[in-house]
DNA sequence: ATTTGAGTGGGAGGAGTTAC
DNA sequence: GTAACTCCTCCCACTCAAAT
């Protein structure tokens, strides 16, 4: 039995209703079978009929041409049987019949009706994907493939054309992902290629990029953060990463020699775009008091390490076994975000600290109660999958699934708090900060307690606390909302 | 300058309401 | 009785804040 009927009692009329969209206008289809929501029978029916106006709905739809869901699945068939052909044509049977294997489950699909984007996706995540260390492989074959693909198309690629170099970017990228590259930052690189790309003209040679035509893209830049959002338009800071994403990708087309010179402005300050940083928002003592109070379980426990430890989400998904003090309840670590940087710069004489936080008592609690069996990870979610996951879709896009994110987003719904009020998971980071800063011993060490190192001789308040002050510190903190 | 990842907006469809 | 709305929830694609 699904946990959700397709369709829904509507019980004015004593019917059965699906909502429909055609053409981009909701309709409401109404079934009038059983007598209520228990009639089971009448359900069927009602189920039947619908059914019936689904399939006409379908061939009026299959008139107009492919859907998104069925254009992906249609390209992940087309990559497999290149593959397919690749390996045979290369001698390898056995990889052949892999994919050719693939394939056929794929096809099973494409008929199916109510196909969503989340369906196909889940079904291709299952075939045969490319571990870590076989990307550089998978790379390679699909550069064989373009191979072979111009006698199976008979079509010549243009290789100082745009478009053609902005694949070959993406792909090179791509094949760095996760190791060097998130995934990301490999989906914003794309847009911005994209975005370059689709301005330039994809079949226009690269040749003919030059300083001119980066100052125009700049004005290009410059007149989308002028439009609305819904029209295409985005604020100074995409502006910015645009620019210079577009730099990285000129200077790369440069050092694989698809264009003779860089253009003269590349690194000047004339194509720079200005933005302003964003205010610090923080929680009222009520405020802390009414989120924390209001979670339950998992999501109390992720709330109290965002103010006790100043994690953020991924901070906590990453959160290793060997970081906790089991016995003495403090937790040790180094940011996500930095830790990878800092490991690569151990020399660097401007260290991201290991910060060492005495836990309270309520999160040392649930943090022993949540803990999971797995040998790396403290916590992981119902199905015993990181809380933070990301990764590139067969599809070219980015999937993010954060629970702690989401549940975060249910609890503020659910406490009813008005949207005006609403304020993003990471103000627990910013409130703990800004709340020693009001202490006046303490306050040197909200830098500390952030885990960031020093950026600027400026930052003079930065001071490294011994493990007893910052103990108090902490203990200090928890107090300011009634937390011991 | 470059990278990482949190936040946001909007589409789709479920649920309830209203206009005629 | 019918069809159209408004609100809500979920999810995805994309933006942009913040880290080095």
């Amino acid at each position: 039995m699904p946990r959700k009927l397709e369709l829904t009692w509507f019980q004015p009329r004593k019917c059965w209703r699906k909502r429909v969209t055609i053409d981009g206008k909701k309709k409401d289809l109404y079934f009038k079978y059983g007598k209520s929501k228990s009639d089971l029978e009448g359900y069927k029916r009602a189920l039947a009929d619908w059914k019936q106006k689904e399939a006409a709905i379908e061939a009026a739809k299959a008139a107009l041409g492919p859907s998104i869901p069925e254009v992906i699945l249609e390209k992940a068939i087309k990559y497999r049987q290149r593959l397919a052909e690749y390996h045979r044509l290369e001698g390898d049977e056995e990889k052949a019949q892999l994919f050719q294997n693939e394939v056929k489950i794929l096809q099973k699909k494409i008929g199916k009706r109510n196909l969503t984007q989340n369906e196909v996706a889940k079904e291709i995540s299952k075939l045969s994907k490319p571990k870590d260390n076989e990307r550089w492989a998978w790379f390679i074959d699909s550069q064989m493939v373009a191979k072979y693909q111009k006698w199976t198309v008979g079509e010549t690629p243009n290789d100082k054309s745009a478009g053609y170099n902005a694949e070959n970017f993406l792909l090179l990228k791509k094949s760095e992902v996760p190791e060097n590259l998130s995934p990301g930052r490999w989906a914003a690189l794309s847009y911005s290629v994209y975005f370059f790309v689709d301005w330039l003209g994809k079949d226009k040679p690269l040749d003919l990029v030059t300083g001119k035509t980066l100052n125009d893209f700049r004005i290009h830049l410059l007149n989308c953060t002028e439009k609305k959002k819904s029209e295409g338009g985005f604020g100074r800071k995409t502006a910015y990463e645009r620019m210079k994403d577009i730099r990285q990708f000129i200077r790369w087309c440069w050092q694989i020699e698809a264009i003779e010179n860089l253009p003269r402005n590349l690194d000047s300050s004339d194509l720079s775009i200005s933005f302003e940083d964003a205010e610090i928002v923080t929680f009222s003592k009520d405020e802390v008091k009414t989120l924390i109070d209001g979670a339950k379980d998992q999501m109390q426990l992720h709330l109290l390490l965002c103010l006790n430890c100043a994690m953020l989400p991924k901070d906590i998904s990453d959160l290793k076994q060997s970081q906790v003090d089991w016995k003495n309840g403090r937790l040790e670590r180094a940011r996500s975000k930095t830790s990878k940087k800092r490991r690569v710069n151990e020399k660097s004489n401007r260290k991201v600290p290991v910060v060492d936080y005495k836990l309270w008592r309520q999160t040392f609690d649930l943090l022993k109660k949540f803990r999971s069996d797995d040998s790396e990870r403290v916590l992981l979610n119902a199905n015993g999958l990181p809380l933070k996951r990301s990764e590139i879709g067969e599809d070219g896009k980015i999937d993010v699934t954060s629970n702690i994110g989401k549940n975060y987003e249910r609890l503020r719904n659910r406490l009813e708090i008005p949207k005006e009020d609403q304020k993003p998971l990471k103000t627990f980071r910013s409130t703990g900060a800004s709340k020693l800063e009001e202490h006046k011993e303490y306050g040197r060490y909200a830098q500390y307690y952030l885990g960031q190192s020093p950026r600027s001789i400026a930052e003079k308040h930065y001071v490294i606390p011994s493990k007893n002050q910052f103990d108090r510190a902490i203990k200090w903190l928890g107090q300011q909302y009634g937390l011991k």
